[in-house]
RNA sequence: CGCGGGGUAGAGCAGUCUGGUAGCUCGUCGGGCUCAUAACCCGAAGGUCGCAAGUUCAAAUCUUGCCCCCGCAA
């Protein structure tokens, strides 16, 4: 079974590499977003997808435009599969790169659709606090995520999990449920989406990652982990774990600091417990290292934007 | 050569400008107090001050080179 793979960060490697140890796959060729500029120091790394496909000696291809690409789309047509299997690409495929292989497009996706279709959707089931959530195999179609669902596998989501926690365990579920999705293939009747049960997952945005503290403050810090941050004593402060407290209180003011755990603060509804934050230019450090350094006082109001501009580079 | 912050005890920091005994808070260990405690009191252990060279009577501190970590921006 030849089969093409479509995939560019840490998430899909897990899924390329169980596509490479199942025997009767022959992956043929490899398909990731262009090298670009990376991290401090504007360096240019591979993507991970690209750096085990050439590991392994697979050809890649980076077509800054797939839909465009006609050297690209040339050689994926000429490679005949029978599957092109998309883990989190990065592009669109077009009408006609979805028609190429003999048996289908299939997409690994990690919510249990049709509820968050798009781009995030490990975010934005965290921010709307879902209890329960997983990954579908579907036939992929022109639209965002609503083809027909071949497979899923749920299950129970832990109130303390952050983003990062649970794409590592959707990116190993994803791999498994492709290998059986690809192996019984000939076998499952493709359930087609009921569209009005749908919501979508949007791109994250950069606004998103300022903590707003009248919100669901815990589902946004887990949910966006570990880029949230609000604002102290004038400099960001990034919080990268919390937990729900059981206290009232302003939001953004501090309640309480508990020795050896962290401070509370109040949010709208309830009240959040910060265990673990990062100042700017500091490595991670508990919050009752922070707060007992800093000297944070009970009273305090977090999230007061500095009128001053940000020096530059800070911006 | 994108902009910037940082490396001092197990943790978080001060001290560096103006060179002169290595300091604070917390943790750890021992003892005491208490009905009790994450509280309080007394005491102790624990550090090549990122690495190297230089200047100096003397370097955490000044000079030069290097390594590592991080924030922003992309």
């Amino acid at each position: 079974m030849k089969i093409v793979f479509f995939g560019t960060p840490d998430y899909a490697v897990p899924s390329l590499a169980a596509l490479l140890a199942e025997a009767s796959f022959d992956v043929v060729g490899v398909v990731s977003q262009p090298d670009r500029p990376q991290g401090r120091g504007q360096k240019i790394v591979p993507t991970p997808v690209k750096a085990l496909a050439q590991e392994k000696g697979i050809p890649v291809w980076q077509p800054e435009g797939l839909r465009k690409d006609e050297s690209t789309l040339q050689a994926l047509d000429a490679l005949h599969a029978d599957f092109f299997v998309v883990v989190a690409y990065g592009q669109i495929l077009s009408p006609q790169v979805l028609a190429m292989p003999a048996k289908g497009c299939i997409n690994g996706h990690a919510s249990l659709l049709p509820k968050y279709r798009g781009a995030a959707p490990i975010q934005w089931c965290l921010y709307h606090g879902e209890a329960a959530t997983g990954v579908t195999t579907m036939l992929m179609d022109a639209g965002m995520d609503t083809g027909p669902m071949l497979l899923k596998s749920a299950f129970s989501l832990p109130i303390d999990w952050n983003a990062q926690q649970l794409a590592d365990k959707l990116s190993a579920l994803t791999a498994e449920l492709l290998i059986q999705t690809l192996l019984v293939f000939d076998q499952i009747t493709p359930e087609p989406q009921d569209s009005s049960q749908s919501s979508s997952a949007q791109l994250i945005r950069k606004e998103q990652y300022l903590l707003d503290w009248q919100g669901p403050v815990h589902n946004q810090v887990r949910a966006f982990y570990p880029y949230v941050y609000t604002f102290h004593q004038k400099e960001r402060l990034r919080i990268l774990e919390t937990m729900p407290y059981a206290s009232v209180g302003a939001a953004g003011k501090v309640l309480e600091v508990l020795k050896g755990q962290g401070f509370v603060v109040g949010t709208e509804t309830a009240a959040v417990l910060v265990k673990q934050i990062q100042p700017a230019s500091k490595n991670p450090q508990s919050a009752w290292d922070y707060a007992r350094s800093k000297g944070l006082v009970i009273g305090e109001v977090l999230g007061e934007i500095p009128s001053t501009p940000l020096s530059k580079g800070q911006g």
